[in-house]
DNA sequence: GAAAACATACCGACCAGTTGGTATTGTCGT
DNA sequence: ACGACAATACCAACTGGTCGGTATGTTTTC
């Protein structure tokens, strides 16, 4: 058994825990097992975290961080026009997709299912996460709305619209096994913003 | 303690498994917990189901069933233009909001995010309930498809939306302890549909 | 040499599942 | 109509193993 480098146990747990709950959820992971995976042993485990809740909550926050920093320096935010990035970002949600699903799964999305009512620390987590991931597509999506503005839309509701189609989408593919589903709500998402902004766009049939 | 009168356990054991599981997910849901809410032994439980997972299965069978029936007796299937029983069903969907987050969240969904690398036949299961929720809705967009067509999309493909639509907006709900999003991403579904089919509504706005 | 970063050994509670048994119900020959 | 018998439905106690968590080391770093 080959040791982990002082200092680096707790970001080993994390990345284990990362991997581990979103191929199995948040209370089917033990303890444990995270260790293993992590090469660490219990006591480090609980030196660096107080509880498996604690745990729970520094892996949503720093899947808040990871993701941010991701979409913040991918270069999608360089499309001059505000409504071409939108569609530049569903474009990259769309390559997100080519990984092996366990991978595009979303850790806020899985852990608050389980923890929203037994874990609040979690859920207020979950919660921040998903919001923090709005708001990148929020602000290209205010700007979008204040050159061609929508009766009764608004950047805050069409970005929760965005976390709405991901998280519907990861769940219809874990269901089928595949992700067509998740690609295709992308496809309709873009469909509706051509719509409510009179932009057509490239033909891309949702349909199968 | 009353006794649970014969020929109950089943029923009660399931009727336990919908309300735990919707509360705090599958895995975290344990037999004997199961059991003391069911008023019933464990003996009872391994009578009725040979493991875990087995009740698990029959959980989301009897939920696709329930829910099945619910939707098929329902006046709103008596509207008589195609599309307009679209625009009911989502009106129904709404007012299923009005219930409590545990009371609306669905149990495919649900076990389907813990379970779809774990335990094979709950997925299973839980792809046919979502699959046969759609199935409902997709008989009335095809009549409406093929009244108005419009290219590129199927009735298969907008019925997935609906769910993709009911189950991100359940995610977004828990995140958020507020149902709001849900009934948002309705109205976002709502505001497509009539995009597409050009048939303009009463002005409901998604923003709050 | 003190504090941080681990490791080891262990605890009581709880886990899914099994056991051997009993009460109730249906069935069938007479 | 009735007793023999079997199947079903259920129960309480228990099993080996695992759970999250703790107490107490040992090693490394500053």
């Amino acid at each position: 058994m080959t040791r982990v480098p002082r200092g680096e146990a707790r970001a080993r747990l994390i990345a284990a825990a990362r991997d581990l709950v979103r191929r199995k959820g948040y209370a089917a992971t033990s303890v444990d097992e995270l260790c293993a995976a992590a090469g660490v042993t219990k006591g480090a485990f609980f030196h660096h975290f107080a509880s498996k809740e604690a745990l729970g909550v520094a892996l949503v926050q720093d899947w808040t961080e990871t993701t941010g920093a991701m979409f913040a320096a991918h270069p999608y935010n360089q499309v001059p026009d505000p409504l071409d990035r939108v569609f530049a970002y569903i474009d990259l949600r769309r390559s997100l997709l080519d990984t092996p699903l366990p991978e595009f799964s979303c850790v806020a999305g899985t852990t608050v299912q389980e923890t929203y009512l037994t874990a609040p620390a979690i859920r207020r987590a979950a919660a921040e996460s998903i919001a923090s991931g709005g708001e990148h597509v929020r602000a290209h999506l205010a700007q979008a709305l204040a050159a061609h503005p929508v009766a009764g839309i608004s950047a805050d509701s069409l970005a929760r619209q965005f976390q709405i189609a991901v998280q519907g989408g990861i769940i219809l593919a874990k269901a089928a096994g595949d992700p067509a589903p998740a690609r295709e709500a992308l496809d309709h998402l873009e469909r509706y913003l051509r719509l409510l902004f009179d932009r057509p766009g490239p033909v891309r049939a949702p349909a199968r």
